[in-house]
This record gives C-alpha cells, sequence and structure tokens, in this order.
RNA sequence: GGGCGUGUAGCACAGCUGGAUAAUGCAUCGGCCUCCUAAGCCGAAGAUCGCGGGUUCGAAUCCUGCCACGCCCGCCA
C-alpha cells in the first residue's frame, strides 16, 4: 500500500496547496486505515483544522469534492472528518499480478550480521534457550526475504567457567557416579542417551553439585579456578582441553537447531580474540581512555558514568591479575566484526541488557558504533523460571517429539488414506512448525509461561493453519494442471468483486509494507500476524471465488490463487515453518 | 534501594513514533461438509486498556505518582 500512498500523495498536497496549506505535514498523517470497512488509506483531517480555520469534516469533505479521479481509487469517503482512500481492486490486480517479486524486495539492499542463539555449549537447548535461536533465525531468513545480505553468526563461549566446570567433570567423574550425584534428579530420557548434550550435561550438573556440597568443594573449586586462569591467559593446552569437552555438546545442540530449520553460516570462538593478541591491545587502548580507572588490586575499570549510565557506572573489563573478563572479549569481538558487515544485530536474552549499555558506550568511547540489539524476556514454566542447573526444564528436544506425536495423531485422524511415511513426515513438519510459530508470534519483549496445551495447538492462529491454506493452494495447482496465463493489462472488470477477493489482493499489496517493517524494527511477530492474515483472506477467497466451476477454469482466479501461493509460501519460508518433506 | 521492561475480555495475545466502534486466537453459545482438502467458514456473547492525576480538539498510546510481576545492579559467563 506503499505504492498507493506514494500516487494519492501529490493529488493530496496539490489540493492542500491550492488551499494555502501546503506546509502540513500530510505525509505523516496518511497511513494505512486501521479497519478494512475504512478503506486502505486515511487522512485524520483533525489536524488541519487550526490551520484552515474550518471544521476537520469539512475539509475532509471538500478534499472529497476536489480530489480528481485515480484509476487506483475506487473512492475517496469523507467520514467524520476523516478522508478514507479505498483502492480499486482492479488497480490491486493488475499492479499485483504485473509487479514481478521485484515488488516485494527491497531497492536498496544492506549487508547485515546477525548474531544470536551463541548458547553456552554445556547442555541441552531447553524451551527457554531456544527462543533466541528462533528469534535470531527468523531475523535471518526475514532479511534474507527481503533482499539483505545476511551472515549467521554463532559465538561460541569456549572458555571460562561454564567450559571449565564440563571439561573439569568429564576428567575426574565416571557416568556411575555422576548418575549417583544425580540420584534425586529426573532420570535422564533413554532416547537421548546417544546425543552427547544429553549425556554431558549430567556430567556438569553434577560437579555443580559437587561444588556446592562436597567436602572437598576447595580443592575443586581451585582446580577448577586454574583452567579458568588458564584459558584466560589463552593457555593452547587448556583451550584443547575445553574444545574436547564442548564440542560434541555443541553438535548434539546444534542437531536440535537443525531440526527446527537453524542453522549458521560462521562460527567464532571467543578464544581467538585473546590468543590473537587483540584483548591484549583492546585493553591497552581502554587505559589510554580519560574515563579509565584502576583499583587497588590492579583491576582496570571505566567511569561510564561520566557518559550518563545510571546506577551501576564502574565498568571492570580487566581483573587484577591482568586477564580479560567476559565483557573485553566481547568488545574485541564487536570490533572484529564492524571489520565484517555494516550492520550488526544481536539477539540477547533481558539478562544482559546492562552488559550490552557496557559494551555498546565502551565501543562508542572507542569511537566504533553500537550494535542493535533485540532484548527478549525469558519463557517461564508454569511452576517458576527454566534452569538447567536445577534440573527444572522442558528440553527442545522432547517438546519436538511431543509436537510430532500429536501432530501424527492429527494427521492420520484426517487422513486416514496416507501411509506411515507421508503421516510422519507431515507430522514432522507440522509439530517443529507449531513450535517456531507459537515462539515467534508475540513480542520479544513479552515474557511468556511456557504451556503445552498453547505449543501444540494446531488450530487457527498458529503455524498448522497458514501451512494448511498453503496446501489447499497447491492442491488446486496441482488438481488444475496447465492454465493458461492471464495478461495482467486485460483483466476483466471487477466492478462488483466478491469480498474475499478484494480481502485477498489488500492483503496481498501490504506484504512488502509488513515485511519492511518488520526487518527494519526487528520485530519478527509483526510478520507472523501478517501470515495469519495472508493465509485467512486466502480462506476467504476460496470460499468467494470458484476457481474451477461448470463453465471451466477462471484464468484470473487462478492467477491469483498461484499469486497467493507463493506469497504464502514465501512466507512460511520467512519464518521457518517448513513444508513436508515429500512436498 | 537504583536501573530497565511488562500489566489490554475467563485465558493467551495485537495495537503503544496520540486519532474513528480497542484487532486476533482459545474457551463459551448458535449455524455450515452431495460442491476446488472442514487443521476450515459464517454468526453471537464477552474489555472500568493495573490504579490515580496531568498534557491535548482527541490518550490503551505521551508525562507524572502509586501498585503488581519479571530481569539486572560480580574484578561470573
Amino acid at each position: 500500500m506503499d505504492r498507493l500512498k506514494r500516487l494519492v500523495l501529490p493529488l493530496l498536497q496539490e489540493q492542500l496547496e491550492g488551499m494555502g496549506a501546503g506546509h502540513l505535514p500530510v505525509e505523516a498523517m496518511l497511513n494505512a486505515s486501521r479497519e478494512a470497512d475504512q478503506g486502505d488509506l486515511s487522512l485524520p483531517c483533525f489536524g488541519f483544522a487550526k490551520a484552515l480555520g474550518q471544521a476537520p469534516a469539512a475539509i475532509a469533505a471538500s478534499l472529497a469534492e476536489a480530489l480528481p479521479d485515480h484509476e487506483a481509487l475506487a473512492s475517496v469517503t469523507p467520514v467524520n472528518g476523516y478522508l478514507n482512500f479505498t483502492a480499486s481492486t482492479d488497480w490491486m490486480a493488475q499492479t499485483l499480478l504485473s509487479g514481478g517479486d521485484a515488488q516485494f524486495t527491497t531497492d536498496e539492499p544492506r549487508t547485515v550480521l546477525i548474531e544470536h542463539t551463541s548458547a553456552n555449549p554445556n547442555g541441552p537447548f531447553h524451551v527457554g534457550r531456544a527462543r533466541n535461536a528462533i528469534l535470531g533465525d527468523t531475523l535471518v531468513r526475514l532479511n534474507r526475504l527481503w533482499g539483505n545480505d545476511v551472515t549467521a553468526e554463532y559465538y561460541v563461549d569456549d572458555m571460562g567457567k561454564q567450559v571449565a566446570v564440563l571439561a573439569w567433570a568429564l576428567e575426574h567423574l565416571d557416568s556411575e557416579g555422576v548418575e549417583g550425584l544425580l540420584a534425586e534428579r529426573e532420570p535422564p530420557n533413554p532416547r537421548w542417551t546417544a546425543k552427547q548434550d544429553h549425556e554431558r550435561v549430567r556430567f556438569y550438573q553434577a560437579a555443580q553439585i559437587l561444588r556446592q556440597e562436597s567436602d572437598d568443594k576447595a580443592s575443586i573449586e581451585e582446580a577448577i579456578g586454574q583452567l579458568v586462569h588458564a584459558s584466560e591467559h589463552g593457555d593452547e593446552a587448556v583451550l584443547e582441553a575445553f574444545e574436547a569437552a564442548y564440542q560434541p555438546v555443541l553438535d548434539g545442540m546444534l542437531t536440535t537447531l537443525e531440526r527446527l530449520g537453524i542453522s549458521f553460516d560462521r562460527f567464532t570462538k571467543e578464544s581467538e580474540f585473546v590468543t590473537n593478541g587483540d584483548v591484549g591491545r583492546l585493553m591497552e587502548e581502554l587505559k589510554a581512555l580519560e574515563i579509565h580507572g584502576e583499583a587497588d588490586n590492579g583491576a582496570h575499570f571505566l567511569d561510564l558514568g561520566a557518559r550518563g549510565l545510571k546506577g551501576k557506572t564502574d565498568f571492570f573489563y580487566r581483573r587484577g591479575d591482568g586477564s580479560s573478563l567476559y565483557a573485553t572479549r566481547d568488545i574485541a569481538y564487536h570490533r572484529w566484526k564492524w571489520t565484517q558487515s555494516t550492520a550488526l544485530v544481536n539477539v540477547l536474552g533481558e539478562d544482559h541488557k546492562l552488559q550490552a549499555q557496557q559494551v555498546g558506550m565502551t565501543l562508542e568511547e572507542l569511537g566504533e558504533q553500537r550494535p542493535e540489539v533485540v532484548f527478549y524476556s525469558f519463557i517461564k514454566l508454569p511452576e517458576g523460571k527454566m534452569s538447567t542447573r536445577r534440573g527444572n526444564v522442558v528440553f527442545m528436544d522432547d517438546l519436538l517429539e511431543e509436537a510430532k506425536a500429536q501432530a501424527e495423531a492429527v494427521v492420520r485422524d484426517l487422513r486416514p488414506e496416507y501411509d506411515d511415511e507421508q503421516i510422519s513426515n507431515i507430522a514432522e513438519a507440522v509439530g517443529t512448525s507449531a513450535v517456531r510459530f507459537n515462539i515467534i508470534k508475540v513480542s520479544p519483549e513479552k515474557g511468556f509461561t511456557f504451556r503445552w496445551e498453547d505449543a501444540l495447538t494446531f488450530e487457527a492462529g498458529s503455524a498448522p493453519f497458514a501451512m494448511y491454506s498453503h496446501t489447499r493452494a497447491c492442491s488446486i495447482a496441482n488438481n488444475l494442471g496447465d492454465v493458461p496465463a492471464v495478461d495482467p493489462e486485460k483483466l476483466p472488470v471487477l466492478t462488483n468483486a466478491p469480498d474475499g477477493l478484494r480481502q485477498l489482493l489488500r492483503t496481498l499489496c501490504v506484504q512488502r509494507d509488513v515485511l519492511a517493517k518488520a526487518v527494519d524494527e526487528h520485530r519478527p511477530h509483526l510478520f507472523a500476524e501478517h501470515l495469519l492474515q495472508l493465509a485467512n483472506a486466502y480462506n476467504a477467497f476460496y470460499r468467494d471465488c470458484k476457481i474451477a466451476g461448470e463453465n471451466g477454469v477462471d484464468t484470473f482466479y487462478f492467477a491469483v490463487s498461484e499469486l497467493a501461493r507463493h506469497r504464502l509460501k514465501e512466507g512460511l519460508n520467512g519464518l521457518g515453518l517448513q513444508a513436508p518433506k515429500t512436498m
């Protein structure tokens, strides 16, 4: 509809100039109508009343009167001080059918590096951690759909305490000892015994218990502390031992993500920036800054309060022993990222807000830009916060299995003629898609409580609903075979277009606008909402417009159906909702 | 205690760079499968937009005070 706005705007401006009000901000005021029965674009005239010395309703009426007819407009109606523009069905159809794919993508592609997930490789994904991956991957996909050149990156935390604990546990404990320590916890699910993320997290959890409760916890802490220290000074042997400990875990985690359709273009290890000297050089630079300070024990910090940070203002980037901290390495990492891309986007949990603020401010202090950051709230369980450490979790692997099982039952019921393999393929696609959609459809800053019944719903407002509309469109295309194309220049005249047709064309017309906004503002749920509307509109079209009737195939309707099919497919793909293997 | 975020029908959630009757799904009630796949469609009912002030022609939206919940306030990651 941005296209319609560009057509209407000059007409409006001309009229207002004639009325001596050319300076009024029409462009900002002319916006998409809220409700379909209010047309497609609406101009509230209240703001013009004072400048023109007329009542809003009178302004709207005289504008409606004065505006010349335009082929793109079916009507221009003044209502309650608003001026409503309704696009003509013919114009929408012609524009859509003659435009090609270019009309749905950007004219100015950007290069974007999106860092997401970057979870510590110490255990399997639970639903909470997976929100990051689903959000991040959807941003990656939507940016690509928009035409941007995207790199999806996973920052591997391959040093520090969490990995050290895992490495220590694998070296000092055996399975029997581990299970003995975890006797009071839920036993491991036998289904995942081959997945190393599930296997090794038991070692990690057992070590955490020993660190707190064992008689020689002091010496354990000492040993782990030495490992951490060595890794932070770039000790190659220790870093190799760490990698041997975490890599199988990371591989298991990536297997889970792959099932959700999530993959990465690049993995960058935190330790690289220590071993290549970047972190050391960075700390020297920070030392030269005017807001630099030093504590009694030789630790270094920046006084970010001097730059407006509220609350805790001292940002420590160097320990007393000279080693770096996580945030310090993150700054080095970001400087490197800026050499790779002209736009940076990070997906982070809300617990990283302060940290991100510190990193961002320090980057600015160094003359660099901040990355754009998408924060999300945590997913809770009805029993409370999820925690790998406490064992209070819903594992993504289990959720996906459950989703598939439920989908299988539904498909078997609905399509008894399908064989087991077909059912399994459909159920896998439907199950994983439903899980993704359930998470992506809510805005990231909203904390939400995970409930099985919501995650596994397959009704309107869910991924399967949108997938089903697409399947319908596919089914029609398959049934009808070769249908002659329509000439967009010679479409039938659509004076009494059915509601369903109008609704579908209108929804197709706003797809580009919504995608632009979702990408620009990093808010994928806007596009998820749109996809549901598109599916809904397709259903209305399907209801009102018989493509294959007694008189043969309506080639125009078929062309609209095909366009919708492509746009649905594109939308599903943009949200990472997967088509069944057989299709 | 300080900082940030959230609070919208029974439940979940959209709208938040101010504009018309607050959108959608679940649940509830009623209707639609001889007709391109009913995971669907049509209709009904359901909201003091957390509470109080303020700004404005106009506030769910902006400002302010209060209340509730979440996250953060390591020389952890």
